[in-house]
DNA sequence: AAACTATTGCAACAGAATTGCGTTAGTGAT
DNA sequence: ATCACTAACGCAATTCTGTTGCAATAGTTT
């Protein structure tokens, strides 16, 4: 039986001309499920339909291209990925003791890029950005 | 004979506690001046003085820690270096077509994290931030 | 000049990500 | 259904980025 969240990434993936495959699919509903950025190794670790890792790094690549998920740094030496919730376009913050990641809504997407652009000389136009923040959480503060 | 640069570089080696060794200051030196941020590979390449690469790493982790250059993401595989002028925070708009960089300098720092902060549950300080933003140039855009 | 130890270079290693290539399996047309 | 086309896959090998152990070298302080 599918459930919702599959048979929404299903259609998200024909959208996109994607095959529907078990593995794309599997990849797709588990990223979309998940509370927070995931490295290539905790997907693959995680995922319940077992994929290959070459084939997990070639179709994370095509969904970033889409941008259907997004890839972000997080000062790791691994990439992070995330479902791009259109509605929901957000920032992290991440604490530098135990690594704990928040996200930070309400973003002043608009006035952030368009206050950049007014700023720089040669650009003529911006069409994303990354906000990390780095800072010490709750739990670690009150561990020292 | 010594340019101005170098004698300010080594003053502020000895300030951090490091060795007046020859590479260091070269490096320093190197970083100080370039306009842009750099990857290991290029500084590996550019510098005059010819430094091992494992040298090369140690002495940016160290620099990094000392807080007298910084490490940023470019969404690139390599990390990139980048002196760190004191009065001189800033972030920085790359080019999804050719790669020109560009400074962006008016970082409302104390609003930006103090919004952050205010909208986050689980922490109580935030220490830093990198905010990259990513669009196309006037020469690629005329290029089309 | 001696002692202390930060810094260096070599070699080996570790982890992340990519590439080539032959095979498998969705998909759209017949 | 079946066929043809090619996206997606898995394996092996490779590249790239960065790290670690260790012995040798060279700043620095006394």
């Amino acid at each position: 039986m599918k459930s919702t969240e599959t048979i929404f990434c299903e259609k998200l993936l024909q959208k996109n001309a994607y095959r529907l495959t078990p593995g794309r699919i599997a990849l797709l509903t588990f990223l979309k499920q998940s509370k927070k950025p995931l490295s290539v190794q905790e997907i693959y670790e995680k995922i319940h339909y077992p994929m290959n890792k070459v084939t997990l790094y070639r179709a994370l690549e095509d969904f970033s291209k889409s941008k259907i998920i997004t890839k972000i740094n997080l000062r790791e030496s691994a990439a992070y990925y995330e479902f791009l919730h259109t509605d929901h376009h957000h920032h992290h913050i991440i604490c530098e003791l135990c690594g704990t990641l928040e996200d930070i809504e309400h973003c002043h997407q608009v006035r952030l890029q368009g206050d950049a652009l007014l700023h720089s000389k040669s650009f003529t136009r911006i069409n994303s950005h990354s906000l990390e923040f780095f800072g010490i959480c709750r739990v670690c503060s009150s561990r020292v």
